[in-house]
DNA sequence: CGGGTTTGACCTGCGC
DNA sequence: GCGCAGGTCAAACCCG
């Protein structure tokens, strides 16, 4: 199985960064609360936020995906924006530099994952050739515009994808902690205690240009564990790779952060 | 009352 | 240019 993201990656940041998301697996809410990210924390996206004003009725948003430095304070540019939708159509078309985005599949009951973040749902569609409907999710936090999006296999039924989009700005708690504890040491550790060893165990993702770019355990319904759920963390070892580890100290390893083809 | 969810409408990009 | 599908907004609603 394999998740093909559909949108060119030609746009993508190369640096590499990963979304700052991680893997999920069902809420289980009594243990650790939070998944951790090596927040590049680089202003790439001042990204929108309360800040954004409408043109007319229910018109289009302006200055949204302003950015590039002046993201906040303008107003002015704002008011400008709103004469020419033309423009707007334009500057968007220049501009529109997606995240890097990254999806994971995950074997759940639940569609909303914990990961440790915070989010809200700011959106459902109907998505075509399947009968589930997809979730668009934005990170609470102030100023970080990461957003995800939720939805379910259509070839089975029992697997969630999620695709992170951006990172965040701001460390989870559960980074914090980690921090210091020495990821590679504790990855490792954890891959050799998980048992998702053989290809067969895990679902393969793809980057966007369909090319495989790493795996993830299949959990069971429920997650790993009577309780089920456990939750992804994830550390960004270098530029260009991502390792992750699941909370229940299952494999959950991305060797991956694939660099752009152009 | 504040924060999150639902949902219909609107916007945008893209293929034809 | 048109239509479709994906993505987003924001009012209304819900819930703790």
């Amino acid at each position: 199985m394999v998740v093909q993201l559909s949108d060119s990656r030609r746009d993508a940041d190369a640096d590499g960064q990963m979304a700052g998301a991680a893997a999920v697996t069902p809420a289980n809410s009594s243990v650790l609360s939070s998944s951790s990210c090596e927040a590049g924390a680089d202003a790439n996206d001042d990204d929108e936020e309360p800040s954004r004003r409408r043109c007319g009725k229910k018109g289009r948003i302006e200055g949204e995906e302003e950015q590039e430095g002046e993201g906040e304070a303008d107003d002015d540019a704002a008011d400008r924006n709103c004469k020419s939708s033309k423009e707007n159509k334009k500057r968007r078309g220049e501009k529109k530099a997606r995240e890097p985005r990254v999806a994971f599949m995950t074997k759940s009951e639940v569609d909303h994952l914990e990961d440790g973040y915070r989010w809200r749902k700011y959106g459902q569609k109907a998505v075509k050739n399947s009968t589930y409907p997809r979730s668009y999710y934005r990170c609470t936090t102030a100023r970080c515009g990461v957003k995800k999006r939720v939805e379910r296999s259509q070839q089975d039924p029992s697997t969630v994808i999620t695709t992170y989009e951006g990172q965040h700005t701001h460390p989870s708690p559960i980074d914090l902690l980690r921090r210091g504890g020495g990821a590679a040491a504790l990855m490792r550790s954890a891959a050799v205690a998980g048992g998702f060893r053989r290809p067969d165990d895990l679902l393969k993702i793809d980057d966007y240009a369909g090319t495989p770019i790493g795996f993830l355990p299949l959990l069971p319904p429920g997650g790993i564990g009577a309780g089920g759920g456990g939750r992804l963390l994830h550390h960004r070892a270098r530029s260009s790779q991502l390792a992750a580890v699941d909370a229940y100290g299952g494999m959950l390893e991305l060797d991956f952060i694939p660099s752009i083809p152009r």
